[in-house]
DNA sequence: ATTTACCCTACTTTATTTATAGACTTTACA
DNA sequence: TGTAAAGTCTATAAATAAAGTAGGGTAAAT
């Protein structure tokens, strides 16, 4: 399951997307709509922002607007930024690639291989559906 | 990620599935191949064993069998067994549902509607790979 | 100058995962 | 029939990660 970070990114970057007409949008504005704390989802917006996807203004009249195209955002790239590794195990993560210690051969480890299969298999679908898709749907 | 609980149940059932000559296999011997405690392992056969995977004997002699054949055990069912839930929102659940409390109205939800689509592609790949897949790798 | 809102650091609380302990039950076999 | 071997069960502790709080600092608009 995705951790609530990720789960409020989406729905800040939906939130965002839908209102694209303005130049910027409040945090407290997003957190009142899904009831999210202002700070917990100041903080998840930041990482959004340093990773490229939002950018921010600060001041009167300021806060947060997206910068990339919402078909730009792929949901890989956001469960990556904030809930770490798709892969179901580390050594098979591409991103955060950890050996199994339980692992003498992982080139004769069976568990390994089909583990890579399974996360062929999700990054197709996770890298080709993006936020466009979700505001297709609103 | 899967939990450590899960990619041990995975390990033990791969060193079961390949040991189908005995008539049983000691905890102790699952647990000294990879290294996991001894007790924690004994916990997780219990599972697998209550699930109708695997059988077992008590007192000398006895051990754990795999039941099931290798093809009728489905990554999914020990993921969703020791995990939990496979979707990766509660909103979103076949077997451990839970509505979203920040959601007014689902089914006007695009995220849940995406979702719903990445859910079903995974189950595609979890319900369809099995325990014969890791052993024909082996 | 003051308001407004982003930025940053550290901390606390809560939940989950991982692991351990110890007593109990069943079985094989001498 | 006794004893050692092996799984069963319940409870609890330790470690780690997730979720949420607090408070002040910094920049920009009017």
């Amino acid at each position: 399951m995705l951790s609530k970070k990720t789960k409020y990114a989406f729905h800040a970057l939906t939130y965002l997307g839908k209102n694209r007409d303005q130049k910027t949008v409040l945090i407290q504005d997003i957190a009142a709509e899904y009831g999210i704390s202002h700070k917990f989802l100041e903080n998840i917006l930041l990482e959004l922002k340093k990773a490229g996807i939002l950018g921010s203004k600060k001041g009167k009249g300021g806060g947060y607007y997206l910068i990339k195209e919402p078909k730009d955002v792929a949901l890989s790239k956001v469960i990556r930024l904030l809930d770490g590794p798709i892969a179901l195990l580390p050594c098979v993560s591409l991103n955060y690639y950890e050996p199994c210690i339980e692992c003498q051969d992982e080139g004769k480890c069976g568990l390994n291989k089909v583990m890579i299969q399974v996360r062929d298999e999700m990054l197709n679908v996770l890298e080709n559906k993006s936020l466009a898709d979700i505001l297709d749907k609103e």
